[in-house]
DNA sequence: AATTGCCAACTGGTCGGACCAGTTTTTTCG
DNA sequence: CGAAAAAACTGGTCCGACCAGTTGGCAATT
């Protein structure tokens, strides 16, 4: 390893054991890199590596600090580089809905051949919740339903593929649920939108099904590309809200 | 937000966007600097964020590869259960062609909407290699072909799924080119197939793109699936074929 | 005295060049 | 031809300078 590696470590164990609270201020780059006795280049390398980390946040002028963390935040594993890129480039959830395009479409055109009763009575039982719920309560009853079908589905592959991408459909679903429901007219688009699928899986009907599923994705998809488009804010969902600004420290 | 800042995100979205596969390398610091426009030591912060998170791994006096991504739907490797549940039940080789059809179709109409001319010619030369190559050689040159249009749809999410599809598809691969190419007619079929991807997609022809390449994949499964109704044993294939080291086969 | 305005001293951000240290390729010579 | 030496890579580290935000105090003005 490298002596930037080693500072960067250094200087973690200092954060983490020292005792630093989320939001204090660390010392000023050339005090650091005069006290570890490297260069501030090296320091800098270092300090950026642990801003890759989330470990410390920088500031213009102001300093840097040690960020609001909570390692054991376990919930969904949101460090993963894919995770971070989602969260850093918002084109990123347009590319996954042009995936879920598909795949969802898929799926319901699998499960209206393919679902045995035992399938349908779940998917029946989501589509239940999705009605009762709350509008404005988490998306975890709309990505039921999603996930009910796509495992009614039968196909392993698919199944596997869309588990490996839950945890970003979530964000997306999350991001639909929360900008898209509180309009009236959109809430009750995508409401007739799933009934349609739920319908057309129920009958047995693969190309009503997909069309309806392909649809449904799509609409969500281009209706948050207008909404962003006439100035809301679409994709701002931290992954980890709060972050502490830097002068949260007490008065002295 | 900083250079160093926008440096990480431009790379970021260099290495995901691009579709470079993990352990690829990328280029030396000091071409990067150049091409970006921004001096060396600005370059390596941005590689050191990366490497805070774990996009990329540097060696001294070799280079920095792009880490393996995310351990969720990445990595399907042999030992991997849905390897073996492939391997046990040839259903599943149906599955992912399922699969593939709309991920494919999907790819091959972006690719069409979104190529550059760099994807074109990467393109372009994949699809010779695949016309000049012996029809019975392995199955990389097909494999090929499709990774570059996929890599040409500039979605990230699309890429990185099919990368996790990697292996397996590279098995069916194998499996229709060891299957169906024997079989005169049905090779020249598959090639004007993939001719007609190539020129929709080089037309600039979305929609015809897809249709060629969702024809393409189903007309693979279709045929396995009848060669199969015939009595052939259509699956047999070796899970750890090739993969090996550069030090081939070795018969002494 | 209170306010305003400015300047100096912080802070991080960027640059260029130089040199060291591993790795790979090319050249040279036995 | 093959092995050793040299050159041409790669990343690692350092220095010194300068730019760009932020802050606080001092001084001139009101």
């Amino acid at each position: 390893m490298g002596i930037s590696q080693e500072i960067s470590y250094r200087l973690e164990r200092l954060i983490l054991d020292g005792g630093l609270a989320p939001g204090q201020k660390i010392p000023s780059e050339r005090q650091l890199a005069t006290r570890l006795g490297v260069s501030r280049a090296i320091l800098r390398e270092a300090l950026h590596e642990l801003q890759g980390r989330g470990v410390i946040e920088t500031h213009h002028g102001k300093g840097s600090f040690v960020a609001s963390i909570v390692p054991s935040t376990a919930d969904l594993d949101d460090r993963s580089p894919l995770m971070h890129l989602f969260a850093g480039h918002p084109r990123t959830l347009y590319d996954l809905l042009e995936v879920r395009e598909q795949l969802e479409g898929q799926a319901a055109m699998l499960a209206a051949q393919r679902a045995t009763s035992m399938d349908r009575h779940r998917i029946t039982k989501a589509f239940r919740m999705l009605e009762s719920t709350d509008p404005m309560s988490n998306a975890k009853p709309d990505h039921g339903f999603h996930q009910a079908i796509v495992e009614a589905s039968h196909n392993p592959i698919l199944v596997h593929v869309l588990n490996g991408l839950k945890n970003m459909m979530l964000l997306t679903v999350q991001a639909s649920v929360a900008n898209l429901n509180p309009r009236e007219e959109m809430r009750h688009s995508i409401m007739r939108q799933h009934k349609q699928i739920y319908q057309a899986i129920m009958a047995g009907k693969p190309t009503a099904a997909r069309k309806a599923a392909t649809a449904h994705v799509r609409f969500v998809g281009d209706s948050m590309r207008s909404l962003e488009s006439q100035g809301a804010k679409v994709i701002r969902i931290s992954l980890n809200s709060e972050a502490a600004a830097p002068g949260t420290s007490a008065s002295p």
